[in-house]
DNA sequence: CTGAAAGCGCTTACAG
DNA sequence: CTGAAAGCGCTTACAG
């Protein structure tokens, strides 16, 4: 691959000229701009990133570390937060942590050595230290969907969606329709969103009248795994639940997976609702009933709040509203034509 | 951040010194070597690492450039890749181009400028210029799923998988349950699965005697809406075919839209089969017969293809197989208990 | 076993 | 308007 030399060699100018028309430089003669660019094409040359980012410390990449690739709604909201970066002339870099603490830092290990201008991530975890000293170290940093607290952590912006008001009207959708012992599958108690779904969930309840028992509360980790196992534990007990709600979509696969195995319906026996809509949950075998984020204003905003700190500005903390999409799987509503 | 210079510093050694105690050079005395480490350890040292890619000319960086990440075959595609890559001391770039050939050339150029070590590329089109000048340049490539025929790219490995069998399988399954007028939604014919899949379908329908009118195939382009679009236009034909299959799982999910907003029943109204196998098809209604490929295989073998390119030696293009998974969108499989 | 020095490929004050 | 030179943060022959 050619480098700046050989372009000024060709050109029969200095390197530093070169890098000025590169860099669109205003003071080039319009001759020598010309044959620069005429060096550039004949050779076919492209700048080395990696040596241009060594000398302006720089990378123009943002690092967005996600919780798993494999859940609809991280891999819709990677999509909007390239869409934004590209816009703005950022490429992304993504790492997916898995749900696993430890490759989470590791990801988050790798970007910050590779200088990554800013770092969006949406944390497994209630924070390794390694998090906690990337933000202090000086990489800008924004949470998107999750977040941690911290020593230091305080100036880092959060930009993620309240589902509170949508779980209230989840509760009231299930109690209208009759449902009355209302059980959850949590995320982790280590993330904001496994523990404020339980509260949010857990406050409506109580709104209407309804207790959540202990037994009515499974601890899942957000993957379809666990999801299987809490509603095989909520079906054993001798008075299951009418209802599930699955704090997010793979948990809910779970749990339709299990219900299905042992040979009940949804909503007949159980109703099911989730968090975070995808667009299978219109075919799936009854409608899912979702909570739905608005999954591409998050990531634009946390694109926008990543780059703010990264130019230097003050980036505030954005926080967006979900709505309940309500479908059939919790029951016939009211007034429906089936 | 603290740089090299300043380790040495505080060790009192010098930066050629602690390199080598970094890179594991075992020329170094042990109480030297314990001196650097705690060095390191005190200012919380990592290594730039764009310096040392500088330096070295290498990233250690693979490049995936990805049809679309809404697509779940992809994404599951991009897991395994990035697993195998992390096994094998590498980190791996997405690149998402939407089925788009210009967000693809994007996406090549960023990642080439970037220095990656290699390029995994599954191409949305018939090459562009600018992806054949990437394989010509120099930089090691190989194709995953899809690849792309041209002047100096006989040397790019293609791991892939070939669905002719089970393409097969399923017709045979079709006709066993009585359905003679197929129809496929076919990916671009400017992608080689677009075209194998509609060949292999042609050939199995020309095996049990049938045809494929020109008015059964529809052109798709592997997104929903595209999906939606083709199943519209069977369903308006004077004569609508029996049986649809669809060339990957988002135009599944948008023949099915299509279906069920005209009232119509799968597979009662329609037959309906998917290329690509997803979690939710166990949970749609009906459940959907998909072929499935070994996805896991494909982005492992894709790497170890590419790991050898990039270290020198030979490497061999895979081709793996794909299998039907029966469900009940084609109708009931003889002797089944519904 | 260790250090001084060159060099990777750029950009950017500083002169002229 | 243009060039020579320094320097970004590393690694690695080359001496010693």
């Amino acid at each position: 691959m050619p480098a700046i030399k050989d372009v000024a060699q060709r050109a029969g100018v200095s390197v530093a000229t070169v890098s000025r028309v590169l860099n669109d430089h205003p003071a080039v003669r319009t001759d020598t701009r010309d044959k620069v660019l005429a060096a550039v094409a004949d050779l076919g040359y492209r700048p080395n990133a990696v040596a241009r980012s060594l000398r302006t410390h720089q990378t123009r990449a943002l690092g967005l570390v996600i919780s798993d690739v494999l859940n609809p709604f991280f891999t819709e909201l990677a999509r909007s937060v390239e869409d934004a970066a590209r816009d703005r002339g950022y490429s992304v870099v993504i790492g997916n942590a898995d749900e696993r603490p430890d490759l989470q830092d590791h990801h988050v290990r790798t970007l910050v050595d590779r200088r990554i201008d800013g770092l969006l991530v949406s944390p497994t975890d209630g924070g390794s230290p390694l998090m906690l000293d990337a933000a202090r170290t000086g990489t800008p940093m924004v949470f998107v969907d999750r977040w941690i607290e911290g020593e230091g952590l305080d100036e880092v912006p959060v930009v993620r969606t309240d589902g509170g008001a949508a779980v209230r009207d989840l509760v009231a959708h299930l109690h209208a329709l009759g449902h009355r012992r209302l059980a959850i599958i949590a995320g982790p108690a280590a993330t904001t969103t496994g523990r404020e779904r339980v509260d949010a969930f857990r406050s409506a309840l109580r709104e209407f009248g309804l207790a959540l028992p202990a037994e009515y509360i499974g601890q899942g980790d957000f993957q379809a795994d666990s999801g299987r196992r809490v509603t095989a534990r909520f079906l054993d007990l001798p008075r299951p639940p009418e209802a599930i709600f699955a704090a997010d979509n793979l948990m809910a696969l779970g749990a339709m997976d299990e219900i299905r195995s042992r040979g009940l319906r949804v909503p007949d026996d159980v109703a099911l609702a989730a968090f975070d809509d995808i667009p299978w949950f219109v075919h799936t075998d009854p409608p899912i009933t979702a909570i739905a984020q608005p999954t591409g204003d998050l990531g634009h905003a946390a694109v926008g709040a990543l780059i703010d700190r990264i130019e230097g500005r003050p980036a505030a903390s954005v926080t967006l509203s979900a709505r309940l999409v309500p479908r059939r799987s919790c029951g016939e509503p009211e007034g429906s034509t089936p």
